[in-house]
DNA sequence: TAAAAATGTAAAAAGTAGTAACGATTACTA
DNA sequence: TAGTAATCGTTACTACTTTTTACATTTTTA
């Protein structure tokens, strides 16, 4: 069913994609042409018509796109109307954080877990959502079967846990730790977010 | 003094070869090649020298390169030596937890100031760093000139706030809001992280 | 009914990134 | 101390990816 040989480039811009209707979906617009939509999104009118058409053919020749059509599309596209169970490992600073922080629901997962090593977190509820000790995992997994986990410990711990989950059948990664997950990993997908790294390219870009 | 026109292909992996040489110094050696160093880093050796040589000639034929050395200089090339001064807008559970998560002093910033609108969070301090009410913006920075930003507000607030910024002299934003930045200020450098992209990119790699 | 508007798509162009190759230099070893 | 092995810096090449252009086709609008 999904088109196989998608660029990443394209990829990428789907979210960006969907954000925009959702804006325009809030302003009462119903309809928009590739080149309207290309100025707001400061992108080339061709290059929206090209992306689209990795995927089908949304749009009316005369008319333009549907606004809500189009956004349901996307939306369907980027897997959001079918959400899958995720759990978080690390609930310190920035685990508990991005528990609170991030709306699942509405980006295709549904958060089911934490977990930590820490006796002193777990029974806590973040967002409704119980932390679990780190031991618990495995039966878990076997009973719930997530299909991504958050990945918020550091890098020396990162690795027993990916092996780990992996075996449990865990498919997806949103990794914050330094560990690459994709070198020992190659067959599973993995969403990357280093903050350390992303200061240090903007400490260079602002350097003289 | 910084050479000009070095891809983001280049940039991007530099605080990557930054933590592999920490690892190799903690490790104990003192000197690498080009060879061993792609096997680690799972790149071409090829690539490594490439990269490296856009910066200078950090290597010696028959040798390989001083670990020590060759990070002084990443660090060195990043700005990590001489850390500029950044303030984080906007402290709810994302802002709070990036200041108690992040390392700006190893990363190349020294945090100096935390704002935000809501009174009752104003006085709190973050690892030293006091939470100020936002009306008293204007005021620090025209004293303390901060050169980036880290943003961690809504969208719709974001836009004021970078023009103010912009105005006071910043030059530099670590986003984690969905405003293009860049759009209306190409003039300045910005490093996006949208964790919500990320996982809907996420959910679309994993969707069938 | 005819002009205007807009899509879908193939083909061309532009741009970027990665690899290979090799001379030059240094280290190592017998 | 002389020869061999190792390794860098650098150029040139190759491959790939991304974007743009162009146009036939379809629909809308007046």
């Amino acid at each position: 069913m999904k088109p196989t040989g998608i660029s990443n480039s394209v990829i990428n811009r789907l979210p960006r994609y969907y954000r925009f209707l959702g804006e325009l979906k809030k302003e009462g617009l119903t309809r928009i042409s590739s080149r309207e939509l290309s100025e707001r999104m400061h992108l080339t009118a061709s290059q929206i018509r090209q992306d689209l058409n990795c995927f089908g053919e949304f749009g009316q020749q005369g008319y333009g796109y549907n606004i809500e059509l189009l956004q349901g599309e996307i939306g369907r596209i980027l897997g959001l109307d079918r959400p899958q169970n995720a759990i978080l490992i690390g609930v310190g600073n920035l685990g508990k954080a991005i528990a609170h922080y991030i709306n699942f629901e509405s980006k295709g997962f549904h958060l089911i877990g934490m977990f930590d090593a820490k006796e002193s977190l777990v029974g806590q509820m973040v967002r409704n959502v119980p932390i679990r000790h780190i031991s618990t995992l495995d039966e878990f997994c076997r009973e719930n079967m997530p299909r991504a986990a958050i990945l918020c410990i550091p890098k020396d711990a990162s690795k027993e846990i990916c092996d780990q989950l992996i075996k449990l059948g865990v498919k997806g990664f949103l990794n914050f730790s330094h560990y690459d997950i994709a070198l020992d990993h190659p067959q599973v997908e993995v969403e990357n977010i280093h903050f350390g790294d992303s200061l240090m390219t903007l400490s260079y870009k602002l350097s003289n």
